[in-house]
DNA sequence: CGAATCTCCTGGAGGC
DNA sequence: TGCCTCCAGGAGATTC
């Protein structure tokens, strides 16, 4: 799936629509995550984009009176065409079509959305998340104070968005690896000290998927035919019943919050 | 408020 | 080769 370090690519990559006006939106299928409201999304039209930003994993037009919202979910994909577009695939949900650009989004399994709003701040989508786990706010105190009191599983409470954005299964397994913490221990019981260890791990991981190339799709292959993140040697994360490289225990698999989680009884503890 | 569970959806993998 | 079943995965919604 797309994750945080990939819709910075994404967004980087939109740079030339800066400017532009968007002439018309194209709703072809309209049931994503959330239903598409052509009526709401046709607001956009022949608003000119000022800028385009990120917060978590949501992508936000700033439009002159207001604001398209887009998410990837786990496989949308965004391309901008310049000209004339190509063929009409499956699953090529929304086109917006900005002057000469076309973007157009596809989702096959369509748990994205786009969604337009007047106002950011009373936006629900926006309006709960917890900080960017690179930016200076995430701090090992600031994850502390958070989780003293939750006596929910740690990998679960990282993963959530109100607490830190951008933390998905595969970095939760692997930052939790290297802070040599369980999954399974309760917020309340980490110390400060093993918040600053994670927080460190958190921030190196989400640092080596950016220098890695960023996807993590599973049949990701960048231009160079070099996989992504998701293939790269994990220390846990797809690794059950394998051995860990550190102490050779075998890595085991557990469901929490309805995801697996992998990790070494001997190393994290 | 917190915690646990449910839900959306499809392509790909594995079994037969 | 073809069908069937299972599963991942983000995050809001629902229920207690």
């Amino acid at each position: 799936m797309p994750e945080l370090p990939e819709v910075e690519t994404v967004k980087n990559g939109l740079k030339q629509l800066i400017g532009t006006t968007i002439d018309n939106i194209i709703i072809r299928f309209p049931r994503l995550r959330y239903p598409l409201d052509q009526q709401l999304l046709s607001k956009s039209i022949d608003q000119k984009i000022i800028s385009i930003s990120r917060r978590a994993k949501y992508l936000i037009f700033h439009l002159e009176h207001g604001y398209l919202i887009f998410h990837l979910g786990m496989s949308g994909r965004i391309t901008l065409i310049s000209g004339i577009a190509p063929k009409v695939l499956k699953h090529d949900h929304v086109d917006l079509i900005c002057n000469d650009y076309v973007l157009r989004f596809n989702d096959p399994r369509r748990f994205g959305c786009l969604i337009y709003t007047e106002d950011l701040n009373t936006c629900k989508l926006l309006s709960n998340l917890g900080p960017e786990p690179l930016e200076p706010e995430f701090t090992a105190k600031y994850l502390y104070d958070k989780i003293k009191s939750r006596s929910t599983p740690i990998k679960q409470l990282i993963m959530d968005n109100a607490i830190v954005v951008g933390v998905g299964n595969i970095y939760a397994c692997e930052s939790l690896f290297l802070s040599g913490i369980s999954p399974i221990r309760k917020g309340n019981n980490l110390t400060l000290k093993e918040c600053n260890s994670l927080v460190k791990n958190i921030q190196q991981v989400l640092l080596d998927a950016i220098n890695s190339g960023g996807s993590s799709l599973r049949d990701y292959k960048n231009a160079n035919g070099e996989l992504g993140y998701f293939q790269q040697c994990h220390n846990v994360y797809g690794r059950a019943k394998e051995l860990c490289k550190i102490c050779q225990t075998i890595i085991v698999d557990i469901r929490l919050g309805q995801r697996n989680s992998f990790y070494c009884p001997n190393c994290q503890s």
